[in-house]
This record gives structure tokens, sequence and C-alpha cells, in this order.
DNA sequence: CCACCTACTTATCATTTGATAAGCAAAATA
DNA sequence: TATTTTGCTTATCAAATGATAAGTAGGTGG
């Protein structure tokens, strides 16, 4: 296996892994909030509670712009911020009801769309993909 | 394999490839070029020559922007237009030799950092990693 | 020939995003 | 205790992006 092939086959995987992304994931934001607050949003529902700043280091995003786009999905009552008793600079952000719900409906239509993509694959097939996924991640994705 | 399972995981694996890809290629793009003009550089790179409603569909932008950022481009120099013989309404859009030295560049960058990643794999490391992909393109992300 | 459709362009406007400067309070450090 | 650093916020400006209307020229089918 030449590193410079695999090298152009991994373009081409991850150009395919971007496009199914785009797919599964068209349409899933509410309209009311921007793709980047849509990011954010989930970066919350995955690893809830964040602060501030992991979410800017996460998000590639500077702190004054992650703290405006926090602003507004406080307004919106989509998140909801606590203070760390311990440490009074920082910030613990997490959904509320509502920013959970609207998640969740999201994350629905996303699997339900998942699902339809493999519903003719066999239980071979699946373990085939679950295996496949564990090595990539392991070995490349890291 | 319980499906939801596999898509919890798949959720999991795109969010690394993501990241991954966002490593591998950070500051890959000359300074004075756009994200968005820079992804339909690559595009034409790929699969040069296009039309400019190919690139609107693959990179979901509306024909008038799609239309504005190849104009921006070619004032850049980095692509050039050539009508279609046989349908007037139609443009071929391909890189001027500028453009192929600026993507070549990148692509060359975007290789060193992968080679890096994979340098301490094992040979047969990099045959799981070329099955894996096969598997995941052939039968999740085609 | 005429109406309609396709491919593309130009222009314009609103919104989103990115970048930067300045400020504040809490915590760490000297 | 004075100084610096950290975590976050507010404000402001420029640039990029998205959406839409309108126009041109070439093609297609009646």
């Amino acid at each position: 296996m030449n590193k410079t092939t695999l090298f152009h086959k991994l373009v081409a995987f991850t150009t395919s892994v971007h496009r199914v992304t785009h797919e599964l994931t068209k349409d899933a934001k509410a309209d009311h909030i921007t793709s980047v607050q849509y990011n954010i949003l989930e970066l919350i529902a995955v690893s809830q509670p964040v602060t501030p700043s992991q979410i800017s280091d996460c998000q590639h995003l500077s702190l004054p712009n992650t703290s405006r786009e926090l602003k507004k999905l406080r307004e919106k009552n989509l998140i909801e911020k606590v203070g760390d008793p311990e440490d009074g600079r920082k910030q613990h952000i997490r959904l509320t009801k509502e920013g959970e719900q609207m998640m969740d409906k999201s994350f629905q239509l996303i699997e339900t769309r998942f699902l339809n993509r493999i519903q003719n694959a066999s239980k071979e097939d699946l373990d085939e993909i679950d295996q496949a996924i564990d090595i990539l991640q392991r070995k490349l994705f890291y």
C-alpha cells in the first residue's frame, strides 16, 4: 500500500463523508438559528456542561464571538449559564428544556435518515461497518 | 449490532473526521482567498473542467453566488472559462497555470501532514486502513 | 416563428461571520 | 498586597456569505 495512493483515497473518502453528512443533516436545524449556532448547540448537547472557552476551542471561534453567539442562544431560551462555584470566572453552559427538545428533534431526523440509508444492509454489513469505523477511528482519525 | 448504537458511533466518527480534516487542512489556503473560494478551487482541481451549474450543485451555493465567486477567482487569475462549442450557454471552468500551482502547494502541505500522521503505522496498519476505507466508502458513504 | 426553458450573469440588500480593542472581576503568583 | 494572568463580556467594524430580482443569450419544442 503506497502512502501517496492512500492519501488520494483519503481525500476522496473525506469528501464522501462530508457529502453524506450534509445529506443527513441538511435542514435538520430550525430556521431561527444560524449554522454556527447549531454547531455550538450540537457540541453542548453532546458534552454538556461546557465552558465558553471549551466551545471557543472546539469550534475554532474566538472567545468574543463565542460569547456573542451564546448570548443570542440564551435570548432564544435554548441554553442556560451557571457560574462555577469553585472558580468565579468560569461559566457552565447547558441546554434548557427547550434546547434539549429542539436538539432531540434534530437528532431524530438525522437518525431516521441514517436508518433509511442502511436499511438494506445485512447483519454482516453492519458488523463490517462497525469494525471499519473502529479501525479508522483508532488508526487514522484519533 | 444495534442500529441506534451504530448511529451514535457514526456521529462520533464523523465528528472525528471533521476535526482531523480541519487539522490537516488548516492554513492550507492562501490568505487572499476565502474558504468558499478555496472549496470551489478544490472541486475544480479534482474534477476539471466543470460548469458553474455543477459547482453550484456540489457546493450547495446558488448559481448567482457561484457566478460571483468565480468572477473573483478569474480576477485573481486562478481559473479560466471556456465556452462550450456545442452549447453556447455552457461554460467550462479550469484552473490556470497559476491556479494549478497554488493548489499543488496546498495539496502538498496537506499530504505532508497526512504522512506525518501515519508515520508510525505499520504496513499491516496501512492495509487495514485501506480496507476499512473501502468498506465504509462502499457501504455507508456511497 | 414564438413561447418557453436552460445556463449564466449582474446587481443589490440583509445577515452572518471574523477580527480586534477595551473592559471587568476572579484567581494565581510574585 | 501588588501584579499578572485567566475567563469572559461588550462593542464595533469590515468582510464574507446568502437570498432574491432582473436581465441576457442560446437552446428546445410547439
